[in-house]
DNA sequence: ACAAATAATATGTACATACATTACGATAAA
DNA sequence: TTTATCGTAATGTATGTACATATTATTTGT
């Protein structure tokens, strides 16, 4: 066993667990579709009650990335391995497979400090940085799709972390806020008067709605979208209220 | 108390406290912002241990529903009252809100057995009932969104179940399908050749791509879909694979 | 040889218990 | 009046223990 936990740290021994086999199945120590090794085992090996244990464990079933079966074992879920099948690589990868090329797409991910109405939307002061997500992917030069999101500085990201690196890494050593979850509903409508109006464009031109929630365990926000094309690019804008 | 929990079901008595807090929620007996007993006066109460009660309120906190905060009390989750506001009807409230009515939207739900393709897709025999959801959202007379979905026999649902009653009802009795959540990723794409060959369109057209990961304590699923537009109205078909 | 009973092994459920941590409020000291 | 300190009431963390349940593997009976 490569890895241990810290019965001295101010760090919680579940969480701590939880990081840990996290840390095991990215590394694929633990393999896709392989079993675990099973509780009663894996908590004397690392020194933790079973209870414990299972805490760290229940938290990886929830988030579908390891699967329980009793009598066999706890597996890693299959094609599920690691945060990172669900993050910008995969998919073009997958897209890949269907047939797509995608080409030449950004990524530029910063600190800022809000201004007005963004700090009033997250309920924090100007001085507060927060996280800002530029996202362009395009096609053979062209761009077409253009996202940008802030995050409030208690969320954690979201599940496609991977995206770069460093960033990536200062936030694994904060586990609290790791237990992120999103959940969106978009909506393609056609754009009525007071849309047509903000986003100056026709009555009736195609807007997506989208309507994201971002949950942490502290506590849910809820971001709206209004996305439409220009030109030949979409335009995605941070709506919003909370 | 109007509920209890009955120690001589087989039903765990997590899930029953689960069930009850959902269903005292959902009747606002436990009032939007307002906090719930605490846990030792509740586990009290409900005649089960901390331990036990915790588990519940746990998966509640989760889902967003529940929010905990140390010396306070653990609340009701601020504008997300009961699984209800995530689903079709506040949906249609908060557009309201923003000045866009929504008339004559049609939902449809039936079992239906799989077609070979589907079947294959769940990994089902044809003759095993799955759950077909029709959605049609339109604006004065013109339906302008069609969906269709499919959802594997295993997962109960996503989150917006209180499309229809009787079908609401039946699965609250089955309550180890209730730890479902999902997450989208949709992305707004100009077709290639694949799919412009696909969906018999012309390249270049806009066509959504949507990405839906579903996943319930047992095993995570996959549902691609591509939408387009088709005349006036938008059509989304469940393409995919596992 | 094959079916039925049984054992073994993993997770699942449940409790009692203890102490830690956090944040607010009240009280005391400067 | 302001600042420290301390008490208290809630959740947070952690363990030990016990028995239930489901499923696979083995043994037993015909």
């Amino acid at each position: 066993m490569k890895y241990s936990i810290d019965h001295k740290s101010p760090i919680p021994l579940h969480v701590q667990a939880e990081a840990l086999l996290r840390k095991l199945i990215e590394a694929e120590e633990y393999q896709n579709g392989k079993t675990i090794p099973n509780e009663v085992e894996l908590a004397k090996q690392l020194a933790i009650s079973r209870t414990t244990l299972r805490q760290a464990i229940n938290k990886l079933v929830f988030e579908g990335l390891l699967v329980r079966k009793k009598r066999f074992g706890t597996k890693v879920a299959n094609g599920a391995v690691s945060s990172r099948s669900n993050n910008w690589l995969s998919f073009s990868q997958e897209m890949k497979l269907r047939g797509i090329t995608i080409k030449n797409f950004e990524l530029h991910v910063t600190w800022v400090y809000p201004d007005e109405t963004l700090a009033n939307f997250f309920e924090i002061k100007t001085d507060r940085k927060i996280l800002k997500m530029e996202r362009v992917r395009g096609k053979t030069h062209e761009p077409f799709v253009y996202f940008v999101s802030y995050f409030h500085p208690r969320v954690g990201l979201t599940g496609d972390e991977d995206f770069k690196r460093p960033l990536y890494e200062i936030l694994e050593n904060d586990y609290s806020t790791i237990a992120t979850l999103s959940k969106e509903e978009i909506t393609a409508i056609a754009a009525d008067e007071f849309i047509a109006n903000k986003l100056k464009m026709e009555i009736g031109s195609p807007v997506l709605f989208r309507k994201r929630l971002v949950f942490d365990q502290a506590e849910r926000q809820i971001e709206y979208n209004l996305g439409y094309y220009k030109g030949d690019s979409f335009v995605y804008t941070v709506e919003s209220s909370r």
